[in-house]
DNA sequence: TGTACATCAGTGAACGCGCGTTCACTGATGTAC
DNA sequence: TGTACATCAGTGAACGCGCGTTCACTGATGTAC
């Protein structure tokens, strides 16, 4: 009866069901708007639950902790990046200085439009970095630009190591490396000046790079 | 006289005295310390004031704020990340691949012998990354990477952009950008898998630069 | 088709914590006379 | 050389805050019979 009375009053007050449906999504589309707000420094559990309208104890259900939520988060943006590649590799010369080139542009591209994820995709003292999805979804962004340079896989070095070719790794340390300090500031600050170095500084930097 | 016993007793409890001398550099210090046991993260104002065994106002007089101590940390690591680049052009062979190869090897180095402190100082979103001294001591590290690459300053686009040459940013970036992913474990997890990579990978990737 | 019950998803109040900053203060130093 | 006084450097208690996590709970769903 009293029961009852609880459950009829709080229908009335409720908006929306008590049942979210895709809590999961809504949470980790909730983080990202977050993330993009208030930076990762700014981020927090009770922040995002806040954003998604549910309770603070409710992302622990889908994701354990904070630390979950943030390697949720860094998974699909390590998804979307590789699709990203994947996707300037299609309409790409088919040349390997065209291809490199597109992975580049891309690259930085997605950094510069996803900046506060980017950023979060690399910070793995945040992250479950040894979580087996996470790992999967970062190697399989890097065996796109990978398979764009032309990488036969893994390189003559002991194969013990498994270390990755040197071409490619050349190529993905130049382009990550000027876009972590076009995001940084070392171009200019803001996100505008990132843009501009993208545009203007970074193919001439290219010409550098030697595939 | 109330006053004077307080005096008295203090004394006798006080270890040390009550005026510290050199707290400014005692307490970057202990940041220094902090930092490389805790991380960025667990930094903070109170722990290194515990640390330094000092009260947690202590520091505002020193440095107004938090943000204020992280950035004096991150220009004195600069500072010292400036000093082992030049260094290191003061023993390299005098030609250029020569010069470019001991800068590389300096910055990756510096890198894994300070990677608390490194991280702090490419963390701009925590630092008043526009305070003159700030952008001195970058720009400082920076100018001496570009002299040994042999650039002669600002290259041939617009100058009102003054844009550095892009054969040093090539060089900047790919260093930068090996040793981002080889701090952030895309070679392996640890600081022995960075330092692996730093003896045995980057060789044949800087290979792949042409300066 | 209906009903009992297990399981799942989300609530909301409460906890203890460490944080940055403030405040009025006190102890020490240095300087002017 | 001594003394008064201004200035500087550090104290320590207090504040309010947002955090992550816990807990017993309730509402909704699905499944077995």
């Amino acid at each position: 009866m009293d029961r009852n009375l609880n459950a009829v009053k709080n229908k009335k007050l409720r908006a929306t069901p008590y049942h979210h449906g895709a809590l999961r999504e809504a949470l980790i589309a909730a983080a990202e708007t977050e993330l993009v707000e208030r930076g990762i420094e700014g981020f927090s559990l009770r922040s995002v639950a806040r954003r998604a309208g549910v309770s603070p104890a409710a992302p622990a259900h889908h994701f354990g902790d904070t630390r979950g939520l943030r390697t949720a988060v860094a998974i699909t943006a390590f998804e979307d990046f590789a699709r990203a590649l994947e996707d300037a590799d299609d309409v790409a010369p088919r040349d390997v200085e065209g291809r490199v080139r597109a992975q580049c542009v891309a690259y930085i591209g997605f950094a510069i439009a996803n900046s506060a994820r980017f950023d979060l995709m690399w910070r793995i003292a945040l992250l479950d970095s040894d979580s087996p999805k996470f790992v999967a979804a970062a190697d399989a962004a890097f065996a796109v630009l990978q398979r764009a340079v032309g990488g036969q896989g893994f390189g003559p070095t002991d194969a013990s190591d498994r270390l990755p070719s040197p071409a490619a790794v050349a190529c993905w340390s130049m382009i990550h490396g000027f876009t972590r300090l076009a995001l940084d500031g070392s171009f200019g600050v803001g996100i505008d000046a990132a843009r501009a170095a993208a545009d203007k500084l970074l193919p001439a930097v290219l010409e550098h790079l030697e595939i």
